[in-house]
DNA sequence: AACGTAAGTCGTCAATTGACGACTTAGACG
DNA sequence: CGTCTAAGTCGTCAATTGACGACTTACGTT
């Protein structure tokens, strides 16, 4: 049974078109073969679960599932490239600076950025493959939390709380529950827009909008509970 | 390939202890063992996907796997079964007059509601389904939302506008997204602690105390913005 | 043009899968 | 205590699975 409308319909599903890219029967070098397989991949996994099987892909990309275990050993050690390059690959780091640029007002600060992060991590792809991958394996969300988004929250509070002249207090947890407020909010709204069909009447930059503006108006009050 | 652990280590995973409950080959009524069967599927299904196979489930159950197509004639009728009764029915109906009491503070009904909710919905168990349930199927968090969340959104609204004595716009979807600020938010918490692993310093009270004050605090500046 | 190498495929295997026909047995009732 | 019904199990089937040995062929190099 198929993670994917089968799961409840019965239905067989899985209408994956063959790979438009590589035109017909083109032989490829192995990086290249090995690059497109990736980026088939991980819209593959992301359609149908971690659980997919290895001949709907190899039908995906217009080869052979054979060819599939000639550049990859296993599936898991597929999967494990494809979390590698389509999740933790997606975060730009040259996000980073223009986040931290002070001549800037914070605000409009935090909406380019979250608007970007939107349009380039939280598409449908990137929220179901993280999904999946953290409902199977307890190591790899932690390693995005981790890697990525932990740096991210502490950018949060510190730019703000610089712009608003407020001193914040040590306590860690408590400072990274604050910045979640933010983050988790523009996350969320991504969850419902891709996964649950909701909150799609209104654009997302404006809810963005809404939501940095609640995060920076908010601030003070938030912090003023831990003095 | 299973859905958890195997799915990148290759382990073959699935420890899960034979059922308690129903001490030994005793004999149940056919109510008695389809409520038992449920009980286990909602965990079993949550912890390996619903991909998960029929046969660990049995184990699980202590049961042979021909009992479970004796009781469920397939297993899609059953994962709609387990949707019904482990995600629909865990939403207690008991909680809303309280959230409308008006002799109460609109910022204490909101922590009372959503320390329930966290602690009688948004469990372990009941995140995983849920999202699996939302990754494998486009119809069934349609339903959650539909049937249970869109009502809760216009009542959280309503109640504090009524308190803060504001004239709502009639613009609904961004009366939505308003709620969504802080149902979204709670929501969010869960998944972080549940999924990722994150969000596990302070209590889930103080959080939920946090976002219920910062969506209470911020309300009149949100609706403000659409006059 | 011949050739060698790496890209690519065919066919298959053992282990699982959902599903179910045929059979066994506990235990309520007279 | 016997009997009958419904609870429960055994064994199996066809269709999939991940994986891979053996083979074929495109194409850059000389």
């Amino acid at each position: 049974m198929r993670a994917r409308s089968a799961a409840i319909a019965g239905r067989v599903g899985h209408g994956v078109a063959v790979d438009a890219t590589a035109s017909a029967g083109k032989r490829l070098t192995r990086e290249a073969r090995r690059a497109q397989i990736l980026e088939q991949a991980a819209a593959y996994f992301a359609e149908y679960g971690l659980t997919a099987h290895t001949r709907g892909l190899a039908d995906a990309c217009g080869i052979s599932q054979r060819l599939l275990y000639r550049i990859f050993p296993t599936k898991a050690a597929l999967l494990e490239e494809v979390y590698r390059t389509a999740i933790l690959g997606a975060f730009r780091h040259e996000w980073l600076p223009p986040l931290r640029d002070r001549s800037v007002p914070v605000q409009a600060r935090l909406c380019r950025f979250y608007e970007a992060y939107h349009a380039g991590v939280l598409t449908r792809s990137w929220m179901r493959l993280f999904l999946y991958a953290s409902l199977a394996e307890a190591d790899m969300a932690p390693n995005y939390i981790g890697d990525i988004v932990s740096g991210l929250l502490d950018v949060l509070v510190e730019e703000v709380a610089h712009e608003q002249g407020i001193v914040l207090p040590a306590d860690k947890p408590f400072l990274d529950e604050v910045a979640w407020t933010l983050h988790g909010a523009v996350s969320h709204l991504a969850i419902r827009r891709h996964l649950y069909g909701a909150s799609r009447q209104l654009p997302v930059a404006e809810v963005v909008e809404l939501h940095v503006t609640a995060f920076v108006d908010g601030f003070r009050g938030m912090v003023g509970t831990r003095r």
